[in-house]
DNA sequence: GAGTGGTCTAGACCACCCC
DNA sequence: GGGTGGTCTAGACCACTCT
């Protein structure tokens, strides 16, 4: 394709002359992505090969490449060499808990147990309905659980999401599940968890907590909010959960 | 520069034939972290361009650009189209307080001032020693400080350093720099923190805490451990830090 | 206009995986 | 051996900054 064309796909693609200029990789990646909303890729399935998907675009293999190797960066494709590019997935064993940032205080990464609490439908307050970018008084689902590490309970979890895009979820279904809620939220309800932000503070016990974490009232937890994020940034879980980090604690890399 | 040249670089650096195979803009890279050791180029400088790298290395250009973009990625050089590659400082406004968290409930990124508590130079425990990379009983400098955001004091921070690193410092040193800390210790000592580890977990005000802190004994704090790492991934710091989140959150963002 | 980083291309070859 | 991603090159042209 000769030089032009960047700037030709740009003026088709442009939304109101924003930026006054996107690079072609930058479109690709978006194309890529609309291919992954509407299904034509499913999670744990490989893409078509960068050659392929050079000649479908009409661009050279490397300004695909630079497309995937963005997305490989956002963990939404997976390159493996000699085999492929591959949609991720929650339900691969290594990215079940691709967001718990929670380890054991010698490094290891345990994989908690799941004891479901209570799964109640409710409409969205005015704190859910801003998080979750719904109306006020939609409709949500909020489940509470526990998570066990090592058979110690030390998460006490309560997730609030849209009735609507989780619909006729039980209690009974999330329990027959098994593994991370983002793997059953992804197999059933295909709704992929592509990011997420937390907001950490620490809290005291209340009643409840402390009894489900075996706690004295009072004593500190570690609370994480969060917000989970599907494709185009739509958010879709509010989550808090209550720690006690006992023998445990958050980690975090900076850089 | 013709396709062998690859395997003869390599040949000459690799270390006890390891990998096996180790990519030419990888062993760019590390030449380039070399000379940034070595105060080839200095913190906020900029570095040559890119042309002229890849000419000094005998690269290509596309090269150069790989190793650069890794080193840019880690925040360890900053691009700036047009201007150059410079390399990245915690002296510059933006970058004061990169590797703080600590955010307004609003959203908003308080600069803190600091009240420096004490100063004291003693021998590094087990635990210390085991952290800064150093043997047990090695002279060590603890230093304790108040982090105010809008007038509030909300951290409690009790920093600890190898002496022998950060020799003669003094509290009135401390005190005489304004900024954070880590400009503080690039620009009198010439150390540059490129990373850090972060443990968070949830704990009881002491008294010490409470009263500096100005709430009650035993209220909930966020506790956050931080070893800070140098080129070379050396731990140099060890902090942690007492943080009263009222208004406050700790926030991060999943990947 | 000169210099810098940023994009895009086309083609060669390497490393890895699987048949 | 054939396919896939990974590396490297050489060259053209674009966008941005400063003078």
């Amino acid at each position: 394709m000769d030089s032009t064309a960047q700037t030709t796909l740009n003026a088709l693609n442009a939304p109101t002359q924003a930026p006054s200029f996107r690079p072609l990789y930058d479109q690709i990646k978006i194309l890529l992505t609309q291919s992954l909303i509407a299904g034509e890729w499913k999670p744990g399935e490989s893409i078509p090969s960068e050659t392929d998907l050079a000649a479908r675009f009409g661009v050279s293999q490397g300004t695909v490449r630079k497309a995937i190797d963005q997305l490989a960066a956002e963990n939404i494709l997976i390159r493996r060499q000699g085999k492929g590019t591959f949609v991720a997935t929650h339900t691969a064993p290594q990215h079940q808990y691709r967001f718990l940032r929670i380890f054991a205080n010698n490094g290891e990464k345990h994989h908690p147990t799941t004891r479901f609490i209570d799964l109640k439908k409710g409409k969205a307050s005015a704190v859910a309905a801003r998080l979750l970018d719904v109306k006020i008084g939609t409709p949500v689902i909020t489940l509470r659980r526990v998570l066990v590490f090592a058979g110690r309970p030390l998460i006490l979890d309560e997730v609030v999401v849209s009735a609507a895009r989780f619909p006729s979820l039980t209690l009974e279904l999330a329990e027959a599940s098994r593994g991370s809620l983002y793997s059953f939220f992804e197999t059933h309800y295909g709704v992929r968890m592509i990011r997420a932000e937390e907001r950490l503070s620490a809290v005291s016990a209340d009643v409840f907590a402390a009894e489900q974490l075996g706690v004295r009232e009072g004593a500190p937890l570690l609370a994480i909010d969060r917000i989970a994020f599907t494709y185009g940034d739509k958010p879709v879980e509010w989550r808090r959960g209550l720690v006690h980090t006992d023998g445990y604690a958050y980690f975090n890399e900076l850089a």
